[in-house]
DNA sequence: CATGAATGAGAGTTCATTCAT
DNA sequence: GATGAATGAACTCTCATTCAT
C-alpha cells in the first residue's frame, strides 16, 4: 500500500471515527461510512473489510494520543497535582459530546477478550502516584492498588453517566473532590 | 387486553429478557425474538412493534423486582449492615453472567433522555442512610450526597467491567471494603 | 408447508427449470431465478436458499418422469425391440433443444459425489435386457454388463455432441443402427 | 508485439490453464486470472479482455500438442495396433485429474457454433484407419465413418463419466477392449 | 386474536473495467 | 507497457412490516 494509500486509509479513520462517535458502533454500517468518506461502496473495502476492523483501526489511532496520566505527569508537580491533573483532564473527556464512548463500551460488550493495555498502564501509574504521594506523605491511603482502581472505576461510572443521562460538570467536580478528599487531599 | 392476552405479553417479555440478556440491545431483531418465543411473526406485533418498546417493557418487569435497596432494608439493622447488604447484593448483580447490563447500557446510550427512575430512588435511599450512619456516628461523611453518588458510580464502573473484561470476585470484595473504608466502616 | 405453498414451490421449481434450460447451471442466480418466476426477492428465499438446491429439486422433479428404460418397457416385446424403443426414445431427449443436459453436467462437475441413481437403474435394465436378448438367441453378445455401459457412454457422446455442436438426426439413426449391429440386430 | 510480450502472454495462458482445470470455465474470473499470474488487474487487460478469450487461447495451446491419433502413428504398425495405441493414449487424457475436459464442456455450452477442428481431424483420421484394418483384413465393419463416430463418442462418454463420477481404470480397459472386439479385434 | 406467506427496502460483498500515473 | 486504486453495477441475503385467511 503506497503512501497515497496511507493517507486515504487514514481520512477513512477519520470519517468513521466521527460516525461512530455519532452513532456507536454496532448500529453503524458499511454504508454509512461509505457515504460518511463519500467514496464509493467498493472503495471502502479495499481498506476494510467489515466494520469491526474499522472501528479497531479508529481505537488504534486513538490509543496513540490517549495516554492521559502520562500526559499529565510533569517534573515539578506532586503526587497530588498530578492527580488532579489527571483527573481534569478525564472530566474532559467525560464532558465530550460525540465521544468514542458509547461504541466503545459497546464493542467492548461484543468482544469480551479485547485487549485493555491502556487500562493496565493506567492503573499501573495511579498505584505508583498514590504509593509516592503516600510516601511522601503527602496523601493517606492502606491499599494504594485497590485505590487506583477504585478511581478509575469512579471515573468510568462518570463516563458511562455523562453518556447516558444528564451529568453537570458540578456533580463531576463534586466527586472529583471527594475522590481526593477520601485520600486525604483536598481541593482549595 | 383479556387475561389471556396479558399472559401471553409477559411471557413475550421473559423470552425477550432472554434474548437481550444474550445478544445485547441493538442486536436483536424482531425476528429473534419471533424465534425465542416460537410465536408467529405477526403475533409479536400484536403486543409490540418494535424492540424497542419490547426492551421497555423487559426493564420495566425488571424495575418491578430490582429495587435492592428497598429490598435490603430490614428493621433492626444499623445503617452500616444496610449498607453492606446493599453492596453485597450488588455484588451477585454484577457477577451474573447474561445479565441485561450490556443491553441496557446500549439503550441508554440510544435513548439518551429515558427515565432513570430507579436511580435516583437508589441514591435518595443511599443519602439518607449514610446521613442516619453519620448522625447515629456508625459513618463519618461531610457529604452524604456525593458519597452515595460516588458508590452508585462505582457500582457502574464494576458492572461495566465485569461485562467488558474479566473482573474477580476478590476484586470486587476490596472495592466493597474500600469504599466501606472511607465512610469510616470496616468489614471484620 | 401448507397445500398453497407446495403448489408454489412447484411452480418455482418449473420457471427455474426452464431457466436453467437455457442458461446452464452456474451462470444462473437467484436474481434470475425470481424474475422469471415473477416473485419478490425475499419470495424465494422463502422456498430455496440457493441456486444448487434450486437445481436439485428441479433434477428430482426430472427424475420422476426421467426413467426412460422403465417406459418402454412393454408385455409382449422382444428384448431387441424394447432396446430399439429405448435407444429411440434417448434420440428424442438428445435432440431435444433447451434440455437440462448442460446444466446437469456443469453441475455433476461442480458436484463430483452427486447421487446418479438413474444411470445405476438404467444400467441394470440394459444388462438384463441383453442378458435376456442373448438368452433367447436374438443378440450375440460376450458381456452384457460392458455392452449396456457401451450404450450408455455412445448416448451420453451424443447428448453432448448434441449439445455443444451440430449433430443431425441422421447421424444418431446411424449410431443407433451401428450399436444394434454390434449386438447382432438389425434396424430393418 | 514485441518478444517479450509474447513470452508474457505465454505465461498467462499457461496459469490460466491451471485455473480452468480446476475451476472450470464459467466460473473463473478475471481476478482470478490476475492473482494466479501474479500481475496488475490493469496488466492483464492488455493481453486479454475476457475469460473467453483468455480460455480460446488456452484452447489454442493446447491443440498444438494435442492431436493425439498423428502422435501415436507410427511406420511398422498395424492399423489394429495403431488404433488400441490411439485408444491406450485416450485412457490417459480420460484418467488425468484436473484436465480441461470440464471447462471445455462448459465452454462449448455456451459458444454452441465454436470451432472444432481437432475432432474433424480425429474423426477423418480414425476412419481411415479403420477403412484401411478393413481392407488389409485386420478388422472387420461395414460403415467405417460411422464405427469411427462410434468410438469418439464412447470416448465422450468416458470422459464425462471420469469427470463427474468414479469411473475406474479396469472399466476403461473393458470398455476399449468391448470397443475393439466390435471391430473383431481381440486384445490378447 | 393468530398465522405465516409475501413483499421490498437495504446492507453486505465481489468484480469487470477504467484511468491517472 | 504496467500498475493498482477507484468506481459502480450486480448479486446475495436478511428482516421489518403487512395482510389475506
Amino acid at each position: 500500500m503506497g503512501n497515497k494509500s496511507v493517507q486515504k486509509k487514514k481520512y477513512i479513520v477519520e470519517r468513521a471515527k466521527e460516525v461512530f462517535c455519532k452513532n456507536g458502533y454496532r448500529k453503524v454500517t458499511m454504508k454509512d461510512i461509505v457515504e460518511a468518506c463519500d467514496i464509493s461502496r467498493g472503495g471502502l473495502y479495499l481498506y476494510f473489510s467489515d466494520t469491526r476492523s474499522l472501528f479497531e483501526a479508529v481505537l488504534q489511532e486513538e490509543h496513540v494520543d490517549k495516554d492521559i496520566l502520562a500526559a499529565v505527569c510533569e517534573d515539578g508537580l506532586t503526587p497530588g497535582e498530578t492527580l488532579l491533573a489527571y483527573l481534569e483532564a478525564q472530566k474532559k473527556t467525560i464532558l465530550q459530546q460525540d465521544s468514542l464512548v458509547a461504541a466503545t463500551f459497546e464493542y467492548l460488550f461484543e468482544q469480551k477478550n479485547a485487549t485493555k493495555t491502556t487500562r493496565e498502564e493506567t492503573l499501573a501509574g495511579l498505584e505508583k502516584l498514590i504509593a509516592d504521594g503516600v510516601a511522601e506523605e503527602w496523601m493517606v491511603c492502606e491499599n494504594p492498588a485497590v485505590a487506583a482502581k477504585n478511581i478509575v472505576y469512579v471515573m468510568d461510572g462518570l463516563r458511562i453517566a455523562a453518556q447516558t443521562g444528564d451529568i453537570t460538570e458540578t456533580e463531576i467536580n463534586q466527586e472529583i473532590e471527594y475522590v481526593l478528599g477520601t485520600l486525604g487531599l483536598a481541593v482549595e
